[in-house]
DNA sequence: TATATTACTGACCCACCGGTTAGTAACCAT
DNA sequence: ATGGTTACTAACCGGTGGGTCAGTAATATA
């Protein structure tokens, strides 16, 4: 390699504006693939380009860098569904299939549900990361079907059930089956079918929660 | 500490046939409290009273010493609802409502419930332990559920779904609230209440796959 | 009590990883 | 071109944890 080379190709490069953005990609795609303990920094750097120091020149320590992962790409996802529940004005059912599909459409099915996966796998050895999560994304989930469980209620297109317990049921499947696909998943014999699981589950769902018009237990007042 | 004290009380004791037991609740606590990958092997031998080279004369290593616990532990559950399965003959929903209630009560709501969150939060870091688990654990519990399912179809006290699916859609649930109860569960401001949770479910299954005496869809014979 | 057996210890090895820092080279202003 | 600024590198540090092994002491046996 004569110099002549070298003058074309220096051996790195000065880009402080690109680096932190190149930096949390590298980081989302490792802690996607491995998780939160087992990704190593000095990859992240590495598939980023750019050594371990460098990092350390944009992110205070590994918690730090995860937090920005999450507020870059999990919390702009909420406001859009935020906003398309406050619009609706079709039949709950219906608003609770948009916005199930949604959620795996922009979540369940990309790599995003990594970080879900690995916020359920791992908060118990990471207090403080759990902490941040749940306030940032969590909670504000939660609400979030909680208010279409409400408005089904309150329209009387839902019959009365417990609205928080009601949301935990929802969203429990489809938590379940991101974890699927990022573990287990891989191993099962029969692989488990996205659609058709959530087209059972969506079933599921409006069939037990529509004001019952026959069949058995407490009558509301239709 | 006089020589007379030393006769009594020797600085350890030889116990060949009690330790692997003692090692194995140890191991146990240890694994549900932390996971697989964050239990250290020394705290373990701790935890039974002896030394990190004494756990290796019993245990060839990490990954042998959890397939032992899993094979105590959780194997002999699966045999007793297969055992339930075969002997019940009321409705279906009823043996439904009844196997999911066992199997909150049996693992679920026990420290046993640690090692299904373990896998499936760490089974993608850990594939050798997942092909086992899976094998062991998973299928077996998938078939179980999935002949209830079967039952219920055949009897026609389940409207016909697909078999696998329904089965997915019913353990999806049960497996999260495991999940919830050993990692985000503590900072939920209000707590997952099982009881609730599980009647919600049950509730939901019962109506969701009861052959269809009125509303929409596609018509059995009935 | 003397000797043989072996369950058990604890110090050790080594690779790994989060985080630090002294020094280097890319870029810029003049 | 050249000297100053600073983004970046590479080597390093300290703690850690799976796994090993030479030695030790509890027990069985006689």
């Amino acid at each position: 390699m004569p110099i002549a080379d070298r003058r074309n190709k220096p051996r790195w490069e000065r880009r402080k504006d690109a680096r932190p953005q190149e930096l949390l990609a590298a980081a989302l795609d490792l802690f996607v693939e491995r998780g939160y303990a087992a990704t190593r920094l000095d990859e992240v750097a590495a598939r980023a380009g750019v050594s371990k120091g460098t990092l350390y020149l944009y992110f205070d320590n590994k918690e730090e860098l995860f937090k920005a992962v999450v507020r870059e790409n999990m919390v702009p996802q909420l406001a859009d569904a935020e906003e398309l529940i406050a619009r609706y004005d079709g039949h709950t059912s219906a608003l609770l299939r948009t916005c199930i599909r949604n959620l795996w459409n922009r979540i369940g099915s990309t790599k995003l549900s990594g970080i879900s996966k690995l916020m359920i796998a791992e908060s118990g050895n990471f207090p403080d990361v759990a902490r941040f999560y749940h306030e940032e994304v969590v909670s504000r989930g939660e609400a979030l079907i909680r208010r279409i469980v409400e408005r089904g209620i309150t329209l009387n297109e839902f019959r009365p059930v417990d609205p928080l317990t009601a949301t935990r049921v929802i969203i429990a499947p489809v938590l379940m089956l991101v974890m699927w696909r990022h573990s287990l998943h891989y191993c099962h014999l029969e692989p488990i079918e996205p659609d058709a699981f959530l087209d059972c589950l969506i079933d599921l769902l409006t069939r037990g929660f529509e004001t019952s018009p026959s069949s058995s237990s407490r009558s509301s007042d239709d």
